[in-house]
RNA sequence: GGAAAAGUACUCAAGCGGCUGAAGAAGCGCCCUUGGAAAGGGUGUAGACCAUUCACGUGGUGCGAGGGUUCAAAUCCCUCCUUUUCCGCCA
């Protein structure tokens, strides 16, 4: 969330980039809120202050083996006082607080105004979108021609939005993640975790997925629990609540888990194949850094994502989102979109963020500078190391022959126990 | 899921409702001793957050979390969380 404080200094420079979302947001409100706190505070604490000298002069009276009624009813009276004092002002907080939680991160200056997708800035293209001479067959296609995929099925024992993945499929997807994983840890210094697949509230709020966005999550009502839309929730919340030391930072971690999003919303989108599911796959890489470096580490964030498309030879691009189309709690993103042949068009398949302090502070992820000792929030980062259901549609795609079978890349045959193809 | 015990500062640990805005130990800082170190002696030592102040400072909060009782809570009551042990179930 954002600092009160800055809402105060700065508010011009904070509502003007709030204002690149495309939505207005009412920080008055939370100014005014902050002021009444402060206002009945000062007076609450001073009472609170009379209440505490006070009070020690009873047991001082009865030990002499004087009266003390007169004192303790004064004493009741202010004790009353100061309770309602601290109530009215951890209402206001509470409200403050509440109020915080719903407003987004500030963009980056460098944000393009705009509210689609339309508006992003194309940053770098990679690669020709793939060519072929012959007629070309969807994911889908392909994975039921080949009975690597069987969503029928899927759709019977779950529903709508499912998969199952099977024979070389199945070995293809755990080949992609395994792949993503050992480049990640071997190759860029990321320290793998399975996280839990289900976190609490605080968790969600930690990240920002609540309070407003709690209708596209499940929810397990019997444990309060949510299924992690992405492993960023549990990965970020790892320090929750800690100080750590300056030389721990920078932090990399990188999780495999699966992904559980309801998708509400997008009805009638994406309704074929694995591009749009209740339940994906997803190796994730997240980084805590220390403030002054975290513009320098979403650029390699970003080139760690790239890599993995790089090595398995798919051509892709890089765009920066606009505000309208920029995370709740992000500050700058990058999207890595990837050809995905049977779309003719590019195809989200990766997200790199800076969130800067606006997670940290909701989840109170904090670190000790070393040359002055002094406590502040670090910055956090994620983005997709890939989506690996999309990663998997976009290789069957682009790697399809004339006869329908599919080339195994390079770099994913020791995996595949050295297949070159699938047919 | 059932039963029991426990959660106090970086760590260990004491704590009869007011003398605990938290004993003691260890650790760490500084000083003495020493040629230098160790040992020994002395001495200092919550962290974080909030308010206020130009500042030194002052005030408030703090004993797993949140409520409650009381003039007053680490201490009494309730709920929850975590850890350990035992039982049950289970990959």
């Amino acid at each position: 969330m954002l600092d009160i404080r800055r809402i105060r200094e700065d508010y011009e420079e904070v509502s003007q980039l709030l204002q690149l979302r495309g939505l207005n947001y009412d920080l008055k409100k939370i100014i005014d809120l902050d002021d009444q706190r402060k206002e009945i505070l000062s007076v609450s604490e001073g009472l609170r202050h009379e209440q505490k000298v006070k009070s020690k002069e009873i047991p001082e009276l009865k030990k002499q083996g004087k009266d003390a009624s007169h004192i303790i009813e004064e004493m009741s009276k202010l004790s009353q006082k100061v309770k309602d004092m601290t109530s009215d002002v951890s209402e206001i907080e509470d409200k403050i607080y509440e109020l915080l939680l719903e407003i987004p991160n500030t963009p980056d200056l460098s944000t393009p105004k705009g509210d689609s997708d339309e508006d992003n800035i194309l940053i770098k293209t990679e690669g020709e979108p793939t060519t072929f001479d012959f007629d070309i067959k969807a994911h889908w296609d392909l994975g039921e021609d080949l009975d690597i995929i069987d969503f029928e099925r899927a759709g019977k024992i779950a529903g709508a939005r499912f998969s199952v993945m099977k024979n070389l499929g199945a070995r293809l997807e755990r080949s992609v993640l395994n792949f993503m994983l050992d480049l990640h840890t071997e190759n860029h210094g990321y320290n793998e975790v399975i996280p839990p697949f289900m976190v609490n509230r605080d968790a969600m709020i930690g990240t920002g997925q609540l309070p407003k966005f709690e209708n596209d999550m499940f929810h397990v009502p019997s444990k309060d629990m949510f299924l992690i839309p992405t492993a960023e929730v549990p990965l970020t919340n790892l320090y929750g609540g800690e100080i750590l030391d300056e030389d721990m930072l920078p932090i990399y971690h990188t999780a495999y888990t699966p992904c559980f999003r309801k998708e509400a919303g997008s009805a009638g989108r994406d309704t074929r194949g694995l591009i749009r599911q209740h339940q994906f796959n997803k190796v994730e890489l997240v980084k805590f850094s220390k403030p002054e470096d975290s513009e320098k580490e979403l650029e390699s964030l970003l080139l760690n994502a790239e890599e993995v498309l790089k090595q398995l030879k798919l051509p892709y691009r890089v765009v920066q989102l606009c505000g309208g189309d920029l995370g709740f709690s992000s500050a700058k993103t990058y999207d890595i979109e990837v050809w995905m042949p049977s779309y003719d068009d590019y195809l989200e398949i990766s997200s790199c963020s800076n969130f800067r302090d606006y997670q940290a502070r909701r989840a109170n992820l904090r670190y000790r500078r070393a040359d002055d000792n002094n406590v502040d929030y670090l910055h956090t980062l994620n983005g997709s190391g890939l989506a690996v259901g999309r990663t998997v549609a976009a290789i069957m795609e682009n790697y399809q022959n004339a006869d329908g079978s599919i080339t195994v890349p390079e770099v994913l045959q020791p995996y595949m126990g050295g297949k070159k193809i699938i047919k």
